[in-house]
DNA sequence: AATCTGATATGCT
DNA sequence: GCATATCAGATTT
């Protein structure tokens, strides 16, 4: 008998999308990943939470997004590729979490910007240290931390374990507002491209306009 | 509101 | 090479 594992046994499983579910334009993908549920399996166990907040951000024409004008770096690099794949970076001290949208060699990205915890609460408490539910994963650096995603990711595929998105529920309403944290973005800074579900309380900031 | 943290990219001397 | 800015977050005033 296997005492460590027959915790895991029961353990509710969850079927990755399928890779067409990200072939829809990146506005709308942004959109439709609300509701949906990011999973990360690991060796102590699954961890999941609801996306309730995403910011799109939009190929050469956009000021704020990393692939401004087609820039194309080791870290953009993924950004050509096909949607649905994995494109970690790392802010400050932080790593943040895209998935790639977007034909191919049309660098858009949606960033993952908060989840509402679902699975493996105490592992996130452990990861986050912190116990205040509030605060595991209302923020894009947080969710990472929370859920043990790392640069190892950088490339993979969110269609496939051990990190993956699966179907979740469909929101009741979708809110919409500005970006956070593109002042220096130009007209970009403007545009409606982050999305949250309305009154969701796990947002990483709340609704002001 | 200020300050520290510090991977990555860019621009300057 | 070094300085500076960045799709944050935590801690301190």
């Amino acid at each position: 008998m296997d005492i460590n594992r027959s915790e895991n046994k029961l353990e509710e499983s969850f079927i990755p999308l399928e890779n067409h579910f990200f072939h829809q334009p990146t506005l709308e993908l942004a959109q439709s990943l609300l509701g949906c549920m990011l999973i990360h399996e690991t060796p102590e166990g699954n961890i999941a939470g609801m996306i309730v907040e995403t910011e799109a951000y939009k190929g050469p024409m956009d000021q704020a997004a990393h692939s401004y004008q087609n820039r194309r770096t080791k870290r953009t690099e993924i950004m050509f590729s096909e949607a649905g794949r994995i494109y970690t970076y790392v802010m400050h001290t932080h790593c943040l979490i895209n998935v790639v949208s977007g034909d191919l060699e049309a660098p858009e990205a949606i960033l993952i910007r908060a989840l509402e915890p679902v699975r493996g609460l105490s592992l996130m408490q452990k990861n986050r240290g912190t116990h205040d539910i509030r605060q595991l994963t209302n923020g894009p650096g947080k969710l990472t931390k929370a859920l043990g995603i790392t640069m190892d990711y950088y490339g993979g595929y969110f269609t496939v374990p051990p990190l993956y998105i699966a179907k979740g529920s469909s929101p009741e309403s979708i809110s919409k507002g500005t970006r956070i944290g593109i002042d220096n973005s130009g007209e970009a800074k403007e545009y409606p491209w982050r999305f949250w579900i309305t009154g969701n309380p796990f947002v990483s900031r709340n609704t002001k306009k």
